[in-house]
DNA sequence: CCAACACATCAACAAATATTGTTGAGAGGC
DNA sequence: GCCTCTCAACAATATTTGTTGATGTGTTGG
């Protein structure tokens, strides 16, 4: 169990670091019309190729989204599974049930 | 709706900044079984006071936790509405329904 | 081939964050 | 009043992140 909530908690860190940025949820934002390239990205936020492909990557290993080649373009999409997953996530950090009211040190 | 997204933005990046670091997750994962001071924490992360401070700090700036003073005790706790306000984020963040095949860039 | 293009990667720098030790304020107990 | 305990705030430092510009790889078209 404690194994089992450092992988998870491993996680978490990723997936919340990686939606923790200005940049990364415009890109986002974008993507969730469909898929896009990283050319129509760059010019859309108007924002060096360097530095998106370096949210991208972020993105990326996070698994918020999955890339696929087509020629010289490289596309971008959501991976729509993640978004259950950040479900769980947040659904098991809610607090348990009513707790009598104890205090600690006392 | 531009200035609506900007804040929510604002609002996500702060939220997820607050849950994308160990030390407040396991902080959160001890407040789940309810309300504890700070020298608990202390004691059960084996953390420098000064540290937790920080964090729990930040944790309250972004609306997780809520402090209550009691004595010479200051209680932390988490609060419940904002899980329902990361709920509401996340689903936001959601690709819209599927988008037929379509290219950029061509 | 070669030039233009789309993108990734790297190194160097800048900026933001986290950690540690210290200080000081407020609350009790004696 | 004096000492101790709990905690927040500060300053100094270490670490992590993000940005930028240059370079490298693979692709397309002339």
């Amino acid at each position: 169990m404690a194994l089992a909530t450092h992988f998870r908690t491993e996680r978490a860190i990723e997936l919340f670091h990686a939606l923790s940025d200005e940049t990364r949820l415009e890109i986002i934002e974008l993507l969730r019309k469909g898929e896009s390239c990283v050319c129509e990205l760059t010019d859309t936020l108007d924002a060096a190729q360097s530095r998106l492909s370096f949210h991208l990557r972020v993105l990326k290993d996070a698994g918020v989204v999955r890339d696929r080649k087509d020629g010289r373009w490289v596309y971008y999409e959501l991976d729509r599974d993640v978004f259950e997953e950040m479900e769980t996530l947040v659904s098991d950090m809610k607090p348990h049930a009513v707790a009598s009211t104890e205090h600690c040190c006392g």
